[in-house]
DNA sequence: TACAAAACACCATATTTATGGCAGTGCTTA
DNA sequence: TAAGCACTGCCATAAATATGGTGTTTTGTA
């Protein structure tokens, strides 16, 4: 069997040492490079053919789970594995639901590492011990377990307008302030905040500002 | 006179290309290098000296601030100049309080850079227009003007216990659920809040959750 | 065109919040 | 020691929120 081609996507300097030298040093794995950035990590898939990315979800210029849609639609074949320091089941959960094969926490050995790979390879999907709790809890009725390795989970995905309400929340402004700078009805405000509460199963404004500030729906520089 | 020697930290590609080459080009800059991460930054200023750190905020493992903080008490003849997407007057006043000399929005040209790194090297502290308004409107009744160039700001320092009812908060806890995670009385929550939108001059829970993750008070995993 | 989704609007109400004031304890520091 | 701050506790109330319901118009798209 031919070595796996992997390139890794890790803006963390401690982290992408650690794993590439993982990956350099396993007869598994034919490592390709790393990037650090959405932006470096594009200029080289565009140009050129690996076998799976392993890939960070923070990135300082956007996601990870950017760069494994871009794969998923443009590189079918790809397989991917996200590494990521976030332990929550929604991550996770965006994570698969963007197509990603496995999600490996940050805390993993080079044992873990490689059998991950060789997983996904052979079209597995390893998940962190510590996760597959969380998957337990949050797909309970998932029984038709199809032939399709993709996981149908429906992202909050908030419309255009439940985001410019949600972004005046996070300014602080009530019903009425929010209505006046949004020019819509006082009455109709509550209504987008009952379809964001819902969509992010949130029942609060703090709860939904950090949901939304985590979930990257909005940010600090708007 | 001689160039100033300045080195740019910024992690974002295309902004960091752009000034590098504006650097270069400059006849007045003699153009040390560049990093894009905090770790690389240090790394750098432990081992050479400088006259002047041109900074990003937002760095994808630390906070260009903590280098212009480490510059103040390791390398007091040096200068500092924050470049920053972020136009709010709070991260402005976080810069200044650090003792960064200047604080310019990253769409400035090439005479606004040169003109600013001038001003800096000759004891000036050049501000972007838009963000002298917020200086104005922000530091009313500092009427002193000592002979030192630092401005004193009391940044939002919350106690640890204000940062856990925060925490809580932004889990969506009401004041009873707080209450009885923190093991306090339900009368003492208020209070707490009350404290914790004092500081951060803010009216709401959701103002309250998006004002302090912007400042990093808190973050997505914990 | 017809259906689904989004956006809009209104009403009602139990719950929660935001915010004021008042006060005691204990620790730190000038 | 006195001042200051963190933390605690309680009371009161106007205001805002969370959440249910019902219904119309607009918009995108199968």
């Amino acid at each position: 069997m031919t070595q796996a081609r992997i390139f890794l996507v890790e803006d963390d300097i401690d982290t992408n040492r650690h794993l590439a030298s993982l990956m350099r040093a396993s007869k598994t794995i034919e490592f390709m490079g790393t990037a650090t950035t959405h932006h470096n990590a594009m200029c080289f898939l565009q140009d050129n053919d690996i076998d799976c990315l392993v890939t960070d979800i923070c990135l300082p210029d956007g996601s990870g789970l950017d760069l494994i849609k871009w794969c998923k639609d443009n590189r079918p074949q790809m397989h991917s594995l996200v590494i990521s320091v976030l332990g929550d089941e929604k991550t996770l959960l965006n994570a698969i639901s963007v197509g990603a094969d496995g999600y490996l926490l940050k805390d993993m050995d080079e044992r873990r590492l490689c059998s991950a790979l060789d997983d996904i390879m052979n079209g597995g999907a390893p998940i962190s011990a510590f996760m597959a709790k969380h998957i337990l809890k949050s797909v309970p009725q998932e029984s038709d377990a199809s032939e399709k390795s993709t996981i149908e989970i429906d992202l909050p995905q908030l419309t255009a307008k439940e985001t410019n309400v949600l972004n005046v929340i996070a300014r602080g402004y009530s019903y009425k302030e929010a209505a006046q700078h949004l020019n819509i009805s006082p009455n109709t405000v509550p209504n987008h905040i009952k379809n964001i509460y819902r969509k992010l199963q949130v029942h609060s404004r703090g709860e939904a500002v950090y949901e939304a500030m985590r979930l990257g729906i909005i940010d600090k520089a708007n």
